[in-house]
DNA sequence: GGCGTTGCGTTTACGCCGTAAACACGCGGG
DNA sequence: CCCGCGTGTTTACGGCGTAAACGCAACGCC
């Protein structure tokens, strides 16, 4: 029953034994033992996971861990300092993932590939809280997305190097990936996170909200069972490829790629 | 002195005569002229730009505009409801565009490239509110990123359908380009926006905030010039037309690719 | 045992937020 | 004349983030 099946998607968090929802965090009833950062931190993280983001208030999150929610700013200053280590603690969990190395052993484009899908499996298994990882300011401004912390970023850097890359083509690697990343992984979790949002309506009859005017689109009513059909996995391990392909070629031409000589 | 220079982005604000920026909305101080919704929402958008999004409350938009919060009802149910109107509004842009077309009347290649850089245009234009367009909730649950209004999904699965794409190609290229556009944008701005932020701490000194040690990640550090240059406009047509290039042998072969037979 | 200190959580309080509801007021048609 | 209606204001409420003062148990030290 719990093997993997053939079309599984394997960074789905059901769908194997990797990382990610690794925190302790108890019941919230259970209101003891002694409040600390790091608790406060993990609660939070399945808060959101929870009710999502909006609904993530200090009160509420007092309330969660059985607490007054004055008692948070003994271990956390601020609202925002909390949602910083909200995202840099989900990005953490790359570290306990045993799949995902800090060092290229097999090569650069297998350190990459599970790198990819460590980050998926995280934005995965916290849909409601990657988009705060995308929208967060960073911690030294040039660095920005997905792989915030800097040790990843250094750990991506030494990889593609050491592998031959110029630094100008490590750098424009770790754009292109960062950026693929984001945007793939982005758009992914929205699409999820949509069908069962955190906001709920229990109304008796929770069909026909609005339903905007689909009548002017025809192509579009068309292809929604195309445009819904879920083929992240298959999609994601696609672009990732090519993507790779691509950063080989920059490798082994030794300079920054400018469109193949398909013409001109 | 205003003619583009060589190497100037052709998408940045000042570079080109394009769209973006068309909204009137008048000094905050001439407080006169009947409030309507378009006003408000240009009036949010030019507030956002100004002083970020955190900084947008009722109440203060309504001071922007010489009126008390609660006027603001009358034209919008609520501020959630506002800031979709700023999405849509700021997204609406793209028809002002002379440079962007609703049909490719000159192939599609040219539809998505005159596409692409209309968004990008936008983004560039409206730093602080692209992210918003990243990460509000979508009209329809499976439309989702950066052309959120159904109009645009219509006219470019159309596009490509009539180019000759397959109904499925169509709408895995809408996914491709979509997280293209996203994650490149997303990241531009994001690197753009953080250096001159809207939150600035006018204190006497302000240099050396936190300046977290980078001792132990010394090639970020070496790399740092490199990492903080600004390549996107460069970048962006690059990663553009390879996203071009693939969905050309998509079309050619008439089937979803599988990476090119470099290997296996 | 008495007693200051220290650490942790609570209480109280403030100003700002989004917004519901009642209100003030100018203007065009019976 | 006045009556309704459209438009903006006033007032009010509950919830927010958080500063400041407080209560109180555990502990070291004499």
């Amino acid at each position: 029953m719990s093997e993997p099946r053939e079309d599984a998607d394997p960074d789905s968090p059901e769908g194997r034994g990797g990382a990610a929802a690794v925190l302790p965090a108890a019941a919230p009833g259970s209101g003891r033992g002694a409040l600390d950062r790091r608790r406060i931190l993990g609660s939070a993280i399945e808060f959101i996971d929870a009710q999502g983001l909006p609904a993530l208030t200090m009160r509420r999150l007092g309330a969660h861990l059985g607490v007054e929610a004055m008692a948070l700013y003994r271990y956390v200053p601020s609202r925002e300092n909390l949602l910083d280590g909200v995202v840099e603690t989900v990005i953490d969990e790359l570290y306990g993932d045993p799949d995902v190395h800090l060092e290229p052993g097999h090569g650069w484009q297998d350190y990459l590939q599970r790198l990819a899908h460590g980050v998926r499996r995280i934005a995965l298994a916290h849909p409601e809280v990657f988009p705060l990882v995308a929208t967060r300011p960073p911690a030294a401004p040039w660095v920005r997305p997905p792989l915030r912390s800097l040790r990843w970023v250094e750990s991506f850097l030494v990889a593609l190097i050491d592998s031959g890359f110029s630094q100008e083509a490590a750098v424009s690697a770790y754009r292109a990936y960062s950026s693929f990343l984001l945007g793939h992984l982005l758009l992914e979790v929205s699409q999820k996170g949509v069908a069962v949002n955190a906001e709920d309506q229990p109304e008796g009859v929770p069909a026909e909200q609005e339903a905007v005017d689909l009548s002017q689109y025809p192509t579009v009513v068309r292809l929604e069972p195309l445009l819904s059909l879920d083929e992240s996995a298959a999609e994601f391990e696609e672009a990732l490829e090519n993507l790779l392909e691509r950063l080989e070629l920059v490798l082994r031409e030794g300079r920054t790629p400018r469109r193949g000589d398909t013409r001109d």
